[in-house]
DNA sequence: GTAACTGCAAATTCTTTGCACATAT
DNA sequence: ATATGTGCAAAGAATTTGCAGTTAC
Protein backbone atom coordinates (compact mmCIF):
# COMPACT_ATOMS: atom_id res chain seq x y z
CA UNK A 1 0.00 0.00 0.00
CA UNK A 2 1.44 3.41 -1.20
CA UNK A 3 1.58 6.06 1.81
CA UNK A 4 -1.18 8.42 1.55
CA UNK A 5 -1.99 11.62 3.99
CA UNK A 6 -0.56 11.33 7.18
CA UNK A 7 -1.87 14.20 9.19
CA UNK A 8 1.58 15.66 9.95
CA UNK A 9 0.99 18.96 11.88
CA UNK A 10 2.37 21.61 9.93
CA UNK A 11 3.63 23.49 12.74
CA UNK A 12 6.32 20.63 14.05
CA UNK A 13 9.10 21.61 12.18
CA UNK A 14 8.37 25.30 14.20
CA UNK A 15 8.31 24.08 17.18
CA UNK A 16 10.91 21.43 16.43
CA UNK A 17 13.29 24.07 15.04
CA UNK A 18 12.93 26.64 18.39
CA UNK A 19 12.87 24.15 21.23
CA UNK A 20 16.09 23.63 20.03
CA UNK A 21 17.63 26.79 19.62
CA UNK A 22 17.29 26.73 15.82
CA UNK A 23 15.28 30.05 14.13
CA UNK A 24 12.33 29.58 12.10
CA UNK A 25 13.28 31.29 8.57
CA UNK A 26 11.41 31.62 5.90
CA UNK A 27 13.81 29.47 3.85
CA UNK A 28 13.62 26.25 6.74
CA UNK A 29 9.77 26.85 6.08
CA UNK A 30 9.72 26.52 2.50
CA UNK A 31 11.83 23.50 2.75
CA UNK A 32 10.05 21.71 5.21
CA UNK A 33 6.81 22.48 3.61
CA UNK A 34 7.75 21.69 -0.01
CA UNK A 35 9.09 18.06 1.69
CA UNK A 36 5.40 17.69 3.36
CA UNK A 37 3.61 18.27 0.33
CA UNK A 38 4.88 16.14 -2.01
CA UNK A 39 4.47 11.88 -1.07
CA UNK A 40 7.42 11.28 -2.68
CA UNK A 41 10.96 11.78 -2.34
CA UNK A 42 12.88 14.73 -3.25
CA UNK A 43 16.03 15.59 -3.88
CA UNK A 44 17.76 18.84 -2.96
CA UNK A 45 18.04 19.79 -6.62
CA UNK A 46 14.27 18.99 -7.17
CA UNK A 47 12.92 21.39 -3.66
CA UNK A 48 15.36 24.07 -5.17
CA UNK A 49 13.81 23.90 -8.76
CA UNK A 50 9.85 23.95 -6.91
CA UNK A 51 10.57 26.63 -4.67
CA UNK A 52 12.34 28.30 -8.02
CA UNK A 53 9.13 27.69 -9.75
CA UNK A 54 6.57 28.88 -6.64
CA UNK A 55 8.82 32.33 -7.59
CA UNK A 56 10.06 31.43 -3.97
CA UNK A 57 13.45 30.81 -4.83
CA UNK A 58 15.89 30.12 -2.38
CA UNK A 59 20.21 29.39 -2.81
CA UNK A 60 20.81 25.87 -2.93
CA UNK A 61 23.52 26.32 -0.05
CA UNK A 62 20.79 27.23 2.20
CA UNK A 63 18.28 24.39 0.95
CA UNK A 64 21.26 21.55 1.78
CA UNK A 65 21.65 23.38 4.90
CA UNK A 66 17.82 23.43 6.20
CA UNK A 67 17.78 19.65 5.13
CA UNK A 68 20.95 19.19 7.12
CA UNK A 69 18.61 20.99 10.08
CA UNK A 70 15.35 19.14 9.58
CA UNK A 71 17.47 15.85 9.47
CA UNK A 72 19.22 16.29 12.75
CA UNK A 73 15.93 17.32 14.40
CA UNK A 74 15.00 13.81 13.12
CA UNK A 75 11.49 15.68 11.04
CA UNK A 76 13.14 14.34 7.33
CA UNK A 77 15.56 11.29 6.42
CA UNK A 78 17.06 10.61 3.62
CA UNK A 79 18.83 7.91 1.44
CA UNK A 80 20.90 7.40 -1.64
CA UNK A 81 18.46 6.19 -4.17
CA UNK A 82 20.39 5.52 -7.81
CA UNK A 83 22.90 8.84 -8.37
CA UNK A 84 21.12 10.97 -5.78
CA UNK A 85 20.38 11.56 -2.31
CA UNK A 86 16.34 11.78 -1.83
CA UNK A 87 14.50 13.78 1.20
CA UNK A 88 11.37 12.86 2.51
CA UNK A 89 9.37 13.49 5.35
CA UNK A 90 10.44 11.30 8.32
CA UNK A 91 7.29 8.84 9.85
CA UNK A 92 7.40 6.49 12.22
CA UNK A 93 7.32 2.72 10.91
CA UNK A 94 9.15 1.13 8.64
CA UNK A 95 8.45 1.20 4.54
CA UNK A 96 11.25 0.15 1.99
CA UNK A 97 11.88 2.06 -1.55
CA UNK A 98 11.30 0.77 -4.65
CA UNK A 99 13.01 1.97 -7.01
CA UNK A 100 12.65 1.27 -10.95
CA UNK A 101 15.25 0.69 -13.01
CA UNK A 102 13.48 1.75 -16.26
CA UNK A 103 11.74 4.91 -15.34
CA UNK A 104 13.37 5.64 -12.33
CA UNK A 105 10.61 6.32 -10.04
CA UNK A 106 10.99 5.65 -6.30
CA UNK A 107 8.28 4.32 -4.02
CA UNK A 108 8.26 3.40 -1.07
CA UNK A 109 5.78 0.53 0.80
CA UNK A 110 4.72 0.46 4.24
CA UNK A 111 5.51 -3.13 6.21
CA UNK A 112 7.02 -4.95 9.26
CA UNK A 113 8.51 -7.47 7.52
CA UNK A 114 12.10 -6.13 8.14
CA UNK A 115 11.36 -6.88 12.38
CA UNK A 116 12.65 -10.20 11.97
CA UNK A 117 15.36 -9.81 9.99
CA UNK A 118 16.51 -7.12 12.43
CA UNK A 119 16.07 -9.38 15.13
CA UNK A 120 18.42 -11.40 13.36
CA UNK A 121 21.03 -8.70 13.12
CA UNK A 122 20.54 -7.27 16.76
CA UNK A 123 20.48 -11.28 17.93
CA UNK A 124 23.22 -12.67 16.31
CA UNK A 125 25.63 -9.88 15.37
CA UNK A 126 25.82 -7.65 18.43
CA UNK A 127 25.11 -4.81 16.40
CA UNK A 128 22.74 -2.03 17.81
CA UNK A 129 20.41 -1.10 15.12
CA UNK A 130 19.51 2.66 14.85
CA UNK A 131 17.77 2.59 11.30
CA UNK A 132 17.45 0.30 8.35
CA UNK A 133 16.37 0.73 4.82
CA UNK A 134 15.61 -1.60 2.42
CA UNK A 135 16.13 -0.36 -1.26
CA UNK A 136 15.07 -2.63 -3.60
CA UNK A 137 15.93 -1.98 -7.67
CA UNK A 138 13.40 -3.65 -10.33
CA UNK A 139 10.52 -2.61 -12.47
CA UNK A 140 7.51 -0.98 -11.46
CA UNK A 141 4.13 -2.27 -12.63
CA UNK A 142 3.86 -0.12 -15.71
CA UNK A 143 7.42 -0.80 -17.35
CA UNK A 144 7.27 -4.06 -16.53
CA UNK A 145 3.77 -4.18 -19.12
CA UNK A 146 6.07 -1.68 -21.42
CA UNK A 147 9.05 -4.14 -21.40
CA UNK A 148 7.04 -7.09 -22.18
CA UNK A 149 5.67 -5.64 -25.49
CA UNK A 150 8.84 -4.85 -26.59
CA UNK A 151 11.20 -7.53 -26.69
CA UNK B 1 28.09 -14.85 11.14
CA UNK B 2 30.81 -13.00 8.76
CA UNK B 3 31.67 -13.75 5.94
CA UNK B 4 35.23 -15.30 5.52
CA UNK B 5 37.23 -17.28 2.78
CA UNK B 6 35.36 -18.31 -0.32
CA UNK B 7 37.44 -19.72 -2.45
CA UNK B 8 36.69 -17.66 -5.51
CA UNK B 9 38.92 -18.78 -8.47
CA UNK B 10 41.12 -16.20 -9.18
CA UNK B 11 40.95 -17.28 -12.77
CA UNK B 12 37.50 -16.24 -13.01
CA UNK B 13 37.72 -12.69 -13.97
CA UNK B 14 40.20 -13.50 -17.20
CA UNK B 15 37.89 -15.80 -18.61
CA UNK B 16 34.87 -13.91 -17.82
CA UNK B 17 36.78 -10.35 -19.75
CA UNK B 18 37.98 -12.46 -22.26
CA UNK B 19 34.66 -14.33 -23.14
CA UNK B 20 33.03 -11.18 -23.63
CA UNK B 21 35.43 -9.52 -25.78
CA UNK B 22 36.90 -7.26 -23.09
CA UNK B 23 41.11 -7.52 -22.23
CA UNK B 24 42.73 -9.18 -19.48
CA UNK B 25 45.16 -6.14 -18.87
CA UNK B 26 47.46 -5.50 -15.73
CA UNK B 27 45.10 -2.83 -14.51
CA UNK B 28 41.94 -4.93 -14.46
CA UNK B 29 44.00 -7.26 -12.78
CA UNK B 30 44.93 -5.41 -10.07
CA UNK B 31 41.99 -4.11 -9.34
CA UNK B 32 40.57 -7.30 -9.28
CA UNK B 33 43.02 -9.34 -6.79
CA UNK B 34 42.72 -6.37 -4.50
CA UNK B 35 39.15 -6.68 -4.21
CA UNK B 36 39.40 -10.76 -3.81
CA UNK B 37 41.96 -10.06 -1.37
CA UNK B 38 39.99 -7.95 0.76
CA UNK B 39 36.67 -9.54 2.56
CA UNK B 40 35.46 -5.65 3.34
CA UNK B 41 33.75 -2.79 0.65
CA UNK B 42 36.55 -0.70 -1.07
CA UNK B 43 35.83 2.11 -2.15
CA UNK B 44 37.64 2.95 -5.54
CA UNK B 45 39.76 5.62 -4.20
CA UNK B 46 41.17 3.06 -1.17
CA UNK B 47 41.52 0.88 -4.39
CA UNK B 48 43.57 3.14 -6.27
CA UNK B 49 45.28 3.87 -2.44
CA UNK B 50 46.21 0.40 -2.17
CA UNK B 51 47.78 -0.38 -5.14
CA UNK B 52 49.94 2.91 -4.93
CA UNK B 53 51.19 1.36 -1.81
CA UNK B 54 52.01 -1.91 -3.48
CA UNK B 55 54.28 0.56 -6.21
CA UNK B 56 51.15 -0.64 -8.66
CA UNK B 57 49.93 2.47 -8.87
CA UNK B 58 47.10 2.65 -11.00
CA UNK B 59 45.37 6.10 -12.73
CA UNK B 60 42.24 6.43 -10.60
CA UNK B 61 40.63 6.80 -14.10
CA UNK B 62 41.38 3.56 -14.93
CA UNK B 63 39.96 2.31 -11.07
CA UNK B 64 37.12 3.57 -12.02
CA UNK B 65 36.49 2.10 -15.80
CA UNK B 66 37.91 -1.29 -14.48
CA UNK B 67 35.56 -1.37 -11.43
CA UNK B 68 33.03 -0.52 -14.05
CA UNK B 69 33.65 -3.47 -16.65
CA UNK B 70 33.94 -5.51 -13.88
CA UNK B 71 30.39 -5.03 -12.42
CA UNK B 72 28.94 -5.00 -15.63
CA UNK B 73 30.51 -8.45 -15.99
CA UNK B 74 28.15 -9.35 -12.68
CA UNK B 75 32.06 -9.94 -11.10
CA UNK B 76 31.72 -7.46 -8.57
CA UNK B 77 28.52 -5.24 -7.25
CA UNK B 78 28.54 -2.23 -5.45
CA UNK B 79 26.36 0.07 -3.20
CA UNK B 80 26.01 3.74 -1.80
CA UNK B 81 27.13 3.17 1.96
CA UNK B 82 27.43 6.25 3.62
CA UNK B 83 29.11 8.63 1.60
CA UNK B 84 31.02 6.69 -0.89
CA UNK B 85 30.40 3.82 -3.67
CA UNK B 86 31.52 0.75 -2.18
CA UNK B 87 32.58 -2.26 -4.21
CA UNK B 88 32.81 -6.02 -3.44
CA UNK B 89 33.73 -9.27 -4.87
CA UNK B 90 29.78 -10.53 -6.10
CA UNK B 91 29.37 -13.45 -3.97
CA UNK B 92 25.60 -15.62 -4.58
CA UNK B 93 23.00 -15.40 -1.63
CA UNK B 94 21.70 -12.36 0.28
CA UNK B 95 23.53 -10.19 2.15
CA UNK B 96 22.78 -7.43 4.39
CA UNK B 97 25.05 -4.74 4.90
CA UNK B 98 25.93 -3.15 8.32
CA UNK B 99 27.41 0.39 8.94
CA UNK B 100 28.35 1.71 12.20
CA UNK B 101 27.82 5.04 12.66
CA UNK B 102 30.73 5.62 14.80
CA UNK B 103 33.67 4.16 13.15
CA UNK B 104 32.24 4.44 9.82
CA UNK B 105 33.07 0.25 8.98
CA UNK B 106 30.71 -1.45 7.22
CA UNK B 107 30.80 -5.35 7.55
CA UNK B 108 28.08 -7.81 5.69
CA UNK B 109 26.37 -10.16 6.97
CA UNK B 110 24.71 -13.26 5.17
CA UNK B 111 20.95 -14.56 5.64
CA UNK B 112 17.88 -16.01 3.27
CA UNK B 113 15.60 -13.82 5.96
CA UNK B 114 15.18 -11.25 3.41
CA UNK B 115 13.52 -13.62 0.99
CA UNK B 116 9.87 -13.13 2.82
CA UNK B 117 10.22 -10.33 2.86
CA UNK B 118 10.63 -9.76 -1.31
CA UNK B 119 7.82 -11.96 -1.73
CA UNK B 120 5.88 -9.22 0.26
CA UNK B 121 6.86 -6.70 -2.38
CA UNK B 122 6.45 -9.05 -5.05
CA UNK B 123 2.74 -10.10 -4.51
CA UNK B 124 1.73 -6.92 -2.83
CA UNK B 125 3.08 -4.88 -5.39
CA UNK B 126 3.86 -6.16 -8.31
CA UNK B 127 7.07 -5.04 -8.55
CA UNK B 128 9.34 -7.29 -10.49
CA UNK B 129 12.41 -7.12 -7.49
CA UNK B 130 15.76 -7.39 -9.25
CA UNK B 131 18.23 -6.68 -6.72
CA UNK B 132 17.72 -5.38 -2.79
CA UNK B 133 20.57 -3.82 -0.50
CA UNK B 134 19.50 -3.98 3.32
CA UNK B 135 21.76 -1.17 4.60
CA UNK B 136 21.32 -0.87 8.35
CA UNK B 137 23.28 1.20 10.26
CA UNK B 138 24.05 1.26 13.81
CA UNK B 139 26.33 0.74 16.24
CA UNK B 140 28.98 -1.78 16.13
CA UNK B 141 29.72 -4.02 18.86
CA UNK B 142 33.25 -2.56 19.67
CA UNK B 143 31.66 0.91 19.60
CA UNK B 144 29.08 0.31 21.52
CA UNK B 145 31.11 -0.91 24.64
CA UNK B 146 32.95 2.53 23.76
CA UNK B 147 29.84 4.58 23.94
CA UNK B 148 28.53 2.92 26.94
CA UNK B 149 31.94 3.75 29.31
CA UNK B 150 31.73 7.58 28.09
CA UNK B 151 28.43 8.78 28.48
C1' DG C 1 21.19 44.14 20.03
C1' DT C 2 23.23 40.08 18.72
C1' DA C 3 23.80 35.37 17.58
C1' DA C 4 22.04 32.72 14.00
C1' DC C 5 21.04 32.55 9.14
C1' DT C 6 21.28 33.62 4.14
C1' DG C 7 23.15 34.49 -0.51
C1' DC C 8 26.92 34.50 -3.29
C1' DA C 9 31.02 32.73 -5.12
C1' DA C 10 34.70 29.87 -4.60
C1' DA C 11 36.35 25.41 -3.00
C1' DT C 12 35.90 20.34 -2.51
C1' DT C 13 35.00 15.77 -3.50
C1' DC C 14 33.89 12.04 -6.26
C1' DT C 15 33.50 10.51 -10.81
C1' DT C 16 33.52 10.90 -15.93
C1' DT C 17 35.38 12.14 -20.46
C1' DG C 18 38.49 13.45 -24.57
C1' DC C 19 42.44 12.42 -26.62
C1' DA C 20 47.20 10.83 -27.96
C1' DC C 21 49.89 6.99 -26.92
C1' DA C 22 50.42 2.03 -25.48
C1' DT C 23 49.22 -2.87 -25.50
C1' DA C 24 46.52 -7.37 -25.65
C1' DT C 25 44.92 -10.36 -28.88
C1' DA D 1 47.72 -5.11 -37.35
C1' DT D 2 44.33 -2.94 -34.94
C1' DA D 3 40.71 -2.46 -31.81
C1' DT D 4 40.81 -1.76 -26.90
C1' DG D 5 42.61 0.15 -23.03
C1' DT D 6 45.55 3.49 -20.39
C1' DG D 7 47.33 7.86 -18.40
C1' DC D 8 46.90 12.48 -18.12
C1' DA D 9 44.54 16.58 -17.68
C1' DA D 10 40.43 18.79 -17.88
C1' DA D 11 35.42 18.79 -17.28
C1' DG D 12 31.28 17.75 -14.53
C1' DA D 13 27.97 17.12 -10.98
C1' DA D 14 26.65 17.35 -6.24
C1' DT D 15 27.59 19.25 -2.09
C1' DT D 16 30.25 22.23 1.26
C1' DT D 17 32.44 26.33 3.02
C1' DG D 18 34.05 31.32 3.95
C1' DC D 19 32.42 35.55 4.51
C1' DA D 20 29.91 40.03 4.54
C1' DG D 21 25.48 41.43 4.96
C1' DT D 22 20.52 40.21 6.82
C1' DT D 23 17.07 38.67 10.05
C1' DA D 24 14.66 36.20 13.91
C1' DC D 25 14.48 36.37 18.49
Amino acid sequence: MLIGEMGEPAARAGSALRTSGYRLTRQRQLVWDTLRRTRRHLSAEQIGAALKRQEQAVDMATVYRSLDVLQRLGLIRSSRLGERQYFEVAEPGEHYHLVCDNCGTANHIEGEDLAPVLRHITDGHRFAVRSADLIVHGWCEKCQAKLASTP
